[in-house]
DNA sequence: ATGGACCTTCCAGTGCAGGAGAAGGTCAAG
DNA sequence: CTTGACCTTCTCCTGCACTGGAAGGTCCAT
């Protein structure tokens, strides 16, 4: 499988391919006589589980990670679920934030709607957040 | 007040008041005879302001958004209202998409945490991201 | 043998939110 | 009057995850 048809295999681009390889992500591609690279179909299985990772917020060091402990022969499952618990205080603290943000911003909403235009100070717009 | 305290007094460093001013978060600040920046103290609620937007996870960009309107003065309300809406909107997707979010990493967590370590094969590292 | 699709490497840029450090100016204390 | 803390502008650097483009090589059909 050359290049482009393992890009369009995992919905990716020949660009990012290599930026994965130079990063360590995907192993140096065997090459054809006339160097081009050659992949086997292992190399969908890894794209895919990049792909998850990156889909679960996991940053490419992270599952870079992952995948080397799997490279060295070991099974990584613990690590994974370490790497999950993170990513999972990490989500519950952002979407907290984001729920006090909205309040606040509600909040300030419903002034502004019932607010008298005449009487309406620029100052008064951030009083809430 | 000089940058120096400003960093100080809303925890910031002065590289960053710099940046925000060419960003144009901050107005540029009057000067003393000598050149140096001179704030007065509305200065530091601005910055809590952008403070707390950014501690909510807002972009700069949002946040001066919110300022630019602010700083127009005549403002009305019911323009700041409609802005308003358009942020709770887009706080809502971002909340609904985190939620959807943790539920996926949650349910990954929770089959990494019922595998048995002694039967988890490299190869099997997939199954769980 | 030629055209076009595909591939190669290398260099550079994007957007975000700053941070590092150089070369020099200002100001108050000793 | 000098020292040291603080300030000024300037240019470049960081990490993340790519993306774009140039210059050239390969492969296959016509």
């Amino acid at each position: 499988m050359r290049i482009g048809e393992l890009a369009a295999a995992t919905s990716t681009t020949t660009k990012t391919l290599r930026f994965y390889e130079d990063s360590g992500l995907l192993p140096h591609a065997k090459r054809t006589a006339g160097g081009y690279r050659d992949y086997g179909r292992e190399a969908i299985a890894r794209l895919d589980f990049i792909r998850r990772g990156r889909a679960a917020g996991l940053t490419l060091a992270q599952i870079r990670e992952v995948l080397d402990i799997r490279d060295a022969g070991t099974a990584p499952c613990r690590h994974v679920a370490e790497l999950l618990d993170d990513r999972l205080s990490a989500l519950d603290q952002q979407i907290a934030d984001l729920q006090a943000l909205r309040a606040n911003v509600a909040h300030l909403r419903d002034d502004a709607a019932h607010a008298n235009p005449a009487e309406c100070e620029p100052e008064d717009v951030c009083r809430y957040l």
